[in-house]
DNA sequence: AGATATAATGTTATGTTATAACATTATATA
DNA sequence: TATATAATGTTATAACATAACATTATATCT
């Protein structure tokens, strides 16, 4: 197995059709493996969560599928995410009620986010020191986690940059 | 000032009376001090929030004060909470929709959360292991960090040992 | 004290996020 | 092809949160 490259954030000029096609191509791959299938709303929604590295809300996604006529109804949105989140596809980032791609559904993790203030973009963390930390300052208090939400907000390097750049 | 001791989790039989009673004195010395107002709705509130070491939700304040025919509206309590919050008296737990009262609202934190998933205790976390390791694995990508949402869901010491014990 | 500015609360309505309950349709398997 | 199971569709509603504007209380100045 290859070694997992520390993620950055993504350029805000990237080609950001590969990321898109990579994550859909992956997602079809994992669920031929395991015998889930990825039906149509599923792959729409999954799509649609994979337009941008920002976050995007249930309604928002409701919202594009339904530009053109349809009249999905929120539950099925809503039914579709479960199905993503409960196959490691996607996220939901409860600081801000959105959801988010993941692009290494693969293995099972514990993840972190960092969440741009300025323009949204999300970069998902997976680092073995914050997670070994974690677990040090809590297996000490007797505490035996199960799930984390690990949530950061604050500037991007390219926002930071931006930011300077304008004083 | 005197060396703060890590919290633990709350015994589930202590007695619970003198941690509202010293919150809330808390509260009432800060406000003199910063010459904030702690009116009566957001006495209630925080007193209703300190009920317990669960969290408890806007809507479960909302009824507790109206329990004896009152018909105060939800902004109300949203607006309490608002200061309180501000004040560093509340904090708000984003996995739960939910709100705790802190028991250190002297100086500015960042916290993080031990949340049981049996019986809801939830400690407030301070760790400086933790958030440099926060800290640092953020700052590697170039991200700076503005506030942050940690909340661990697990088992407390309690817990964990009664269920050893059911087997 | 009375005028006036500011902060807090009250009132009504509505926005936003998420799920319940049950009907129908598609898919897989015997 | 019968039948079980999974997925989707439909309708309604629950749960969480805020907007906009009116009224009341409190502080400050003259």
């Amino acid at each position: 197995m290859p070694k997992a490259k520390a993620p950055t954030f993504p350029d805000p000029d990237h080609d950001h059709a590969p990321c898109r096609t990579e994550a859909l191509d992956k997602a079809e791959r994992l669920c031929r493996t395991t015998g889930k299938k990825l039906t149509n709303i599923r792959r729409r929604v999954l799509e649609t969560v994979w337009e941008s590295h920002r976050p995007i809300g249930a309604y928002d996604i409701l919202a594009k599928l339904n530009q053109d006529g349809g009249r999905t109804a929120p539950i099925i949105i809503y039914r579709a995410l479960e199905f993503l989140m409960d196959n490691g596809l996607v996220h939901r980032l409860a600081s801000l009620n959105a959801f988010i791609g993941c692009s290494h559904p693969e293995h099972d993790h514990a993840a972190g986010f960092l969440i741009c203030k300025e323009c949204g973009s999300t970069v998902e963390i997976e680092s073995k020191k914050l997670n070994d930390a974690l677990a040090s300052s809590v297996a000490a208090r007797g505490f035996a986690v199960d799930t984390q939400v690990v949530e950061l907000r604050g500037l991007c390097p390219h926002c930071n940059r931006q930011r300077a750049y304008a004083q």
